[in-house]
DNA sequence: ACAAGGATTCACT
DNA sequence: GTGAATCCTTGTA
């Protein structure tokens, strides 16, 4: 039982304002999806359990990390409860602690770009393949550390990338934070409704 | 065994 | 704004 374990679409926003700890580097999550294994086509989990998406499948606050377009590691919180597959999709935040190793780690980058985007956030807090099942929970060496704050601002839209169900509106940002990825339509995505 | 496509980022025009 | 890089996972033969 933890704060994890209800409807994605509910947990998902309450990981906003969070801080994502890796050894000496955290992040402020700013921005965040949704994604449902049974009744979402674009979640790696929709056609049931694979090799990849088993960890979505096991309990909440583990880590589901997986490799995108030969070169991004994207890092999800497996929320829901244990033997339902979802997730959510860490997409942006801002480096708070460690900020020399991010900006070793990220090469030449603005600060503002360090952890702007799904790929960029792992790689500013070392996050990869390694640590696929990791429990985010404590005693690993990755631990999110909740923030909630009631009244903060959160923006509600559709979600990046994907090309079925781009319009579901899971995609849950800070308002007006200068720390959110901008939003680009996946070129697959069918045009949005008028 | 093979082919297709992707929950993206970066550099260049 | 546009396009390339790059390799893993999955479905199909």
């Amino acid at each position: 039982m933890t704060a994890l374990d209800g409807p994605v679409d509910q947990v998902a926003p309450m990981l906003l304002g969070g801080l994502l700890r890796h050894s000496e580097v955290a992040v402020r999550i700013t921005e965040v999806e949704a994604y449902d294994g049974a009744s979402d086509p674009a979640s790696h989990a929709y056609r049931g359990r694979t090799a990849r998406t088993e960890v979505m499948f096991g309990p909440p606050g583990r880590l589901y990390v997986y490799f995108s377009y030969g070169m991004h590691w994207a890092a999800n919180v497996v929320c829901g409860p244990d033997g339902t597959a979802s997730g959510t999709l860490l997409r942006s935040g801002e480096v708070v602690e460690g900020l020399d190793v991010a900006r070793a780690r990220r090469g030449r980058a603005a600060d503002r770009d360090l952890a702007r985007g799904p790929g960029r956030l792992t790689q500013a807090l070392g996050i990869n393949g390694d640590h696929v099942g990791t429990s985010v929970l404590g005693g690993g060496p990755v631990t999110l550390t909740f923030d909630p704050q009631p009244g903060a601002a959160v923006s509600v839209g559709p979600r990046v990338g994907v090309s079925a169900e781009a319009d579901r509106p899971w995609r849950f940002w800070l308002t007006g934070d200068r720390f959110v990825s901008v939003y680009k339509r996946s070129p697959r995505a069918p045009a949005a409704l008028a």
